[in-house]
DNA sequence: ACCTGAACACCGTTCAAGT
DNA sequence: ACCTGAACACCGTTCAAGT
């Protein structure tokens, strides 16, 4: 992202910041007219940071792209970590925002199955959308000790457990899949958008012979050598619904086992 | 929405801040005698992001830990990101550490099963120990696009692809694997360091009756409410133990029906 | 050879002053 | 009522100067 030049940091008078803030600002002055107020700063921040990286993003910079000096932001949010704070919800909050206005998932679904289906992708659509952002959704600090990542919100918990439950899943059960679930979430998606961030990352790098340099370090590792080709192929798409597939069976044998025996021991379910 | 002084950054003469200084500083004047070496800084930096976090980690504090300004470190270290991924090697490395000072996942393994359980142990024991800097083994820019934390190194990744082809997987279900088994890894740890840190965020926070405030909070979520002490409940270990077999079930059964059916398809793995 | 003082270009944040 | 200028206490980083 920023810290291109992989070792060499040379940004003491980075032409890139002069480009990026030259830009932003210039870009603000259309965006001008309408006063300042807190949802407008959050979309101001979470632009910024699809475009321009985490790193990037200051209080002044910020500012400058909404046309105004760093202190205004001031009357309108706490500090930069709140500011923070209010991208990850209002980013996470998207999951809602449908024609009706309504949430999609907690309504009209077919089976708690259809309604993990949805959930889940509708989880990746936002992580692929803000790849600079879900790093942030997975590592704030959640609201409470046991909101687990990256289902953030108070809501999203009661719709992922009140769906479960009214599906015939005990509570205990329910938390086990809920557990289940958002490790297997913040696993994929935080791996699927660092990757992505890595691509870009390598081609602003000229560092000499690129094929070379790779080949070099490969070369004492010949099961590595072997298989690079295999890795370097994107499945991400591919895995993500094999992973959450097999999930669903899991909770869907330990539903049919609790449904038989009446248990429905926690340690059914990791 | 939780805006209040729970996420407000009021450190601006924080007391914390001079505790901390002193504090380093102090300790520091004992551990000086050897000159400086980019070894005992990057200890030094694991020791104070274990001890302080990583917000308060900077260079000129970490040059106070060692007793020197933060000018003099720039002899061993480029900058700050080279040193924050120093200490991500440096901890991950810890892996190997042992009494022969050898690799005790490559050799004397009873099977790729007792290996993956190994290897599966040892980073969790890491990133109990280092909760603070787990994180940042997710999020640093890794080598290599295809390289999935939290295994890291080229060493590692071709020690588990090394040892899985050499017990019968194909590339592809080496592959395959080693993309389930870092998700895995990845999802259980980050969600179990998370809720630590979030665990000791809480005893720093006297803000009125706690338990009244998270009743509060919770009365328009009925299944929440209903499941929040079993949600409250620590499971992460029997829970990495749970999905730890799962996954090498999972493997187990491709690699069975590979030795059968003579396909190993990346698709028979997420 | 190794460390430091002083300096530079930034930060986040506060607050009196402007409009 | 809303924004800004100036200021404060920090940053990371460079470099000539000290020892």
């Amino acid at each position: 992202m920023p810290e291109d030049k992989a070792t060499t940091s040379d940004d003491v008078q980075d032409p890139d910041l002069v480009a990026v803030t030259e830009g932003t600002v210039a870009a603000a002055e259309m965006t001008r007219p309408a006063g300042l107020d807190r949802d407008r700063i959050l979309q101001a921040a979470v632009d910024f940071i699809d475009e321009h990286g985490l790193a990037m993003l200051t209080m002044r910079r910020l500012g400058a792209s909404l046309g105004v000096e760093a202190m205004a932001l001031y009357r309108y949010v706490p500090g930069r970590e709140d500011l923070l704070d209010g991208v990850v919800d209002r980013v996470v909050e998207t999951l809602f925002d449908n024609d009706d206005g309504d949430d999609i998932y907690v309504g009209d679904h077919h089976g708690w199955q259809d309604y993990l289906m949805r959930l889940a992708h509708g989880v990746r659509r936002i992580a692929l959308a803000h790849p600079a952002i879900f790093p942030l959704v997975a590592s704030r600090p959640p609201a409470a000790p046991w909101v687990r990542p990256p289902l953030r919100s108070l809501r999203m918990v009661e719709s992922f457990l009140g769906t479960l439950t009214a599906s015939g899943f005990s509570d205990q059960a329910a938390v086990a899949a809920y557990r289940a679930y958002s490790s297997f979430l913040l696993g994929h998606l935080l791996l699927e958008v660092t990757q992505l961030g890595a691509q870009v990352s390598l081609l602003d790098q000229p560092e000499g012979d690129p094929e070379a340099q790779a080949n070099t370090d490969l070369a004492d590792f010949p099961a590595l050598m072997r298989a690079e080709p295999l890795l370097s192929l994107d499945k991400s798409a591919a895995e993500f619904e094999e992973a959450l597939e097999n999930l669903l069976d899991r909770l869907e044998r330990v539903l049919a086992e609790a449904r038989n025996s009446g248990t429905g021991d926690v340690a059914d379910l990791s």
